[in-house]
DNA sequence: CTTTAAAGTAACTAATTAGTTACTTTACTC
DNA sequence: GAGTAAAGTAACTAATTAGTTACTTTAAAG
């Protein structure tokens, strides 16, 4: 069948091109809106209207809302998971390591803000969806930066009675919380929080405390 | 009128007290309820049922929905007013203050869940109720540390070169994402998180990485 | 004990919204 | 260019839910 030149088409099926290309804009138009107003906010309509496709291709391309949904999370999930790959550990000092997987992870927090509240409503919902649609990606986070900590550990850079888990969740606590609550702590600043500027303020701010917090001071021991 | 002592029931009108009592019950069902679902996933039957008191007289005591919800931020607010001030600083040394305060925070926050959750799901809404209710409640918790923190400064024991708006968000972010996340983040861990070691060992590391990132290291210079 | 005003109830209304159905358009296949 | 299968549309349905209305119960006051 496939050896029949005549019943392939040139250039790839049109109809199937747009159909996945009707099948990214929905999926891109729930992204905003999930992010936005969370999966209780989001309005199925709203999101046809954005897309400027009919709802009824919703349906038929995803399903269901939760299912729609499920579809962004997996897609922004599938970002972070690029992400912790990448910034695999080089034969660099410990502190330059952390300090580079700091920031890899604060940029990307800042340029995606889409996945910062998706997760964020995740949190808030017990991460009811997270659980089905990833198979438990903080560990994915946790090997990424485990193999750091010990490096630093046993070349006597990073204290051994730091408890790994406590370090990444405050990472991302500290990260995070800049973008979460942004909105809530804008009064106390004059200057637009995002701003290049007084991103990398924050940044400087938490790799100072990060490092100072689980390096030994001074030079290495031993 | 007041004179005329048969006209005053002896013990307070017993209607007065009793719808009192019914609005109370109806805040502390909305309170759990708002926290729990959040103000779009909130439904006013299940809060009328919850706090066994009819939905009409929820209408009758709160307006509407939504003055409901703000109502119970409101209260849910207070109690960090009350926290703040009653967390002020005597004459201790600076990191003592420091301490105290963030412990004080974190215990807050780990006693209120309810608080956490309000605050959070006000946080992806933009303080959109907030703005209303609150008149600028973060100022208050600024004020309170700064204090603190400029007496550190000018007895030299606080680095002066430390924005004290980026070390308040820090302690936000370290204690409130514990109690935000810690059902996204508990498979990395065995324990409940709640537990008071738990609770204890996560204050510590904290601790740790605030003081050790804001103080000198060693004594106190000059 | 009767009046009265507020507390409380249950059943209703109007609006919203997830999901469906019956129909039309488009473009690939022969 | 005729037949066909998928893409797409618009109008509908059923369920949910914020808010209301017409009514009943309770207890304070003369």
């Amino acid at each position: 069948m496939e050896g029949n030149a005549r019943k392939v088409p040139l250039n790839r099926n049109r109809r199937e091109q747009r159909s996945e290309e009707s099948r990214a804009r929905i999926l891109a138009a729930a992204t905003t809106i999930f992010a936005e107003k969370g999966p209780d906010g989001a309005r199925v309509d709203e999101i046809a209207k954005a897309s400027g496709i009919n709802k009824r291709m919703i349906y038929a391309y995803f399903g269901n809302k939760e299912e729609l949904y499920a579809e962004v999370l997996r897609s922004n999930y599938n970002k972070i998971y690029a992400l912790s790959t990448k910034a695999v550990d080089l034969k660099r000092t410990p502190k330059e390591n952390v300090t580079r997987a700091v920031r890899a992870y604060f940029y990307f927090l800042a340029e995606n803000e889409a996945f910062v509240r998706l997760s964020s409503w995740e949190a808030l919902n017990g991460g009811r969806f997270s659980r089905k649609v990833l198979p438990s990606f903080v560990d994915l986070l946790v090997l990424a930066f485990d193999d750091i900590v010990k490096d630093g550990i046993q070349r006597k850079f990073i204290r051994p009675n730091i408890d790994i888990r406590q370090v990444l969740f405050s990472i991302q606590a500290l990260c995070l919380t800049y973008f979460n609550r942004r909105e809530l702590m804008q009064p106390l600043w004059q200057e637009d929080l995002l701003s290049g500027e007084m991103l990398e303020a924050r940044l400087q701010h938490i790799l100072d405390l990060i490092t100072d917090g689980i390096f030994y001071h001074g030079e290495a021991v031993e």
